[in-house]
DNA sequence: GCATGTATTTAGACAGGCTAGGTACTAAAT
DNA sequence: ATTTAGTACCTAGCCTGTCTAAATACATGC
């Protein structure tokens, strides 16, 4: 009975909106993949799944277009595992984010009118 | 100066609501493609341009899941113009706006949260 | 060795919104 | 009569971006 039915936020929903999660995800600090990976599934309390897949093709075209910047970081320094790549956010990204947060405004504010919920 | 930039909400961010809000502008009255297509260019504002290459497949869709039902109106009831065909919700599409509009709350709250843009 | 946890990468599948046309019917203009 | 414009519908094929699923690599523990 108390089986929490949690709708999981599927792909298609995400799409348009994952690179702006990435983006906003680096403002606070630097981080490899996989961290972005559980910071994004933290903050998603559950709902959300985004899948490797996602994220490193999302993360190629981000640093392509020079939203982030990576770095390698060698494995040495204290901790196990393979090596990790860091991103980090540059200035354009940074500005592209506040873009990205007012697209998202006017994107709740549309589709929410439309859809008719209660916000 | 007061070229009120309206960036368009294009396809990708449509993704997966798309169906949710053609559900929701056909719950105030059955309507046929282009009404829809004109509700929804109303209801958003200037901002959002649904095209007609996205609608029909949609209402194709739903009408296929049992969702939406559809009947051909003839054109000879005193207005000009070619047929149309008219669209209503069913009882099951009633049912999936419902679900629609609570995913769409949930997703609202997770995205919004994480992009972190003041709602 | 082998399994496990961490981390990255990639090929290919797939969905679904978009482009760009086409069809058809009516009325008004030429 | 023919053209033009407005309304309405339909569709083939494109394109983007998320997902599936697998491979690779490193370190630790059994």
């Amino acid at each position: 009975m108390t089986t929490q039915k949690v709708t999981p936020i599927n792909g298609n929903s995400l799409r348009g909106h994952l690179e702006t999660m990435v983006l906003s995800s680096l403002e606070q600090s630097d981080a490899h993949g996989f961290e972005i990976l559980r910071r994004l599934e933290k903050a998603g309390c559950g709902a959300l799944k985004m899948k490797e897949g996602s994220l490193y093709p999302a993360l190629y075209r981000l640093e392509k277009s020079g939203l982030i910047k990576s770095r390698w970081e060698k494995c040495e320094t204290n901790r196990p595992g393979p090596r990790r790549r860091i991103y980090k956010l540059t200035s354009k990204g940074k500005r592209r984010l506040q873009q990205g947060r007012e697209e998202w405004v006017q994107f709740v504010s549309v589709v929410g009118q439309i859809v008719g919920a209660p916000a």
